[in-house]
DNA sequence: AATACATTTGACACTTCTTGACAAGTCAAA
DNA sequence: TTTGACTTGTCAAGAAGTGTCAAATGTATT
């Protein structure tokens, strides 16, 4: 991995930001969050961060279990997807717009 | 791969389509614009059918060889992304435009 | 029908990415 | 310094992506 690839660590997932806010509210530690949809404390860490991915069914999970909306997190984690496959493509918003017009039709 | 999975090959990319409805007014030949931007033609006969995806810099090329719009071309293959990215998810909506929210801050 | 050429398809080797797991590391509070 | 929470790096296995080829299919034209 170069140095530059390094960057992708340091990005940040709006879906990793909500989970992590609303865990320390509640007072809960990774290890409990982590235990609940059955991963490892050391990826539920990097979920939080941004730095692996969960899949649909452990957000769903997840937000059951902080009682929060499964709506806005399975929307925080697609915007999150978005995000990634458009990186920072300088026509980035032109792509998801026009993602925006051809799905609504 | 399974039957259900066949279904990923029917879906259509945008450019690809686009690509194809240039390329055919121009009675040009896959053989040709594939040699251009130097693929097989066997792949650039998936690309224009959506099932196999270009990169940026093969975008460009065709494009300019294609005598498009680059910005054009570029929107369609990040627009394919993004759908491919939220598949069909039923909260897709929300997640793209979450998604173009956050990237315009 | 037979030919010629364009396109599609499936298979393949190869590479890169993803995933889950583990161990070792940092850090702060007691 | 010990404890507990979190972070980081690494690994192997599997999945997914890439480019290429040969064979199959389609499509005119003669």
């Amino acid at each position: 991995m170069t140095l530059l690839d390094k960057s992708k660590y340091r990005n940040v997932s709006y879906l990793g930001q909500k989970i992590r806010e609303t865990r320390e509210k509640q007072n809960l530690l990774l290890r409990q969050v982590a235990a609940h949809i059955e991963v490892d404390t050391a990826l539920m860490s990097k979920a939080e961060r941004g730095e692996r991915n969960l899949n649909r069914e452990q957000v769903v999970k997840l937000a059951k279990f902080l009682n929060s909306s499964e709506e806005e997190y399975i929307s925080l984690w697609l915007c999150d997807k978005v995000i990634e496959a458009v990186d920072n493509d300088p026509l980035a918003t032109q792509g998801i717009k026009k993602a925006l017009t051809k799905i609504k039709n």
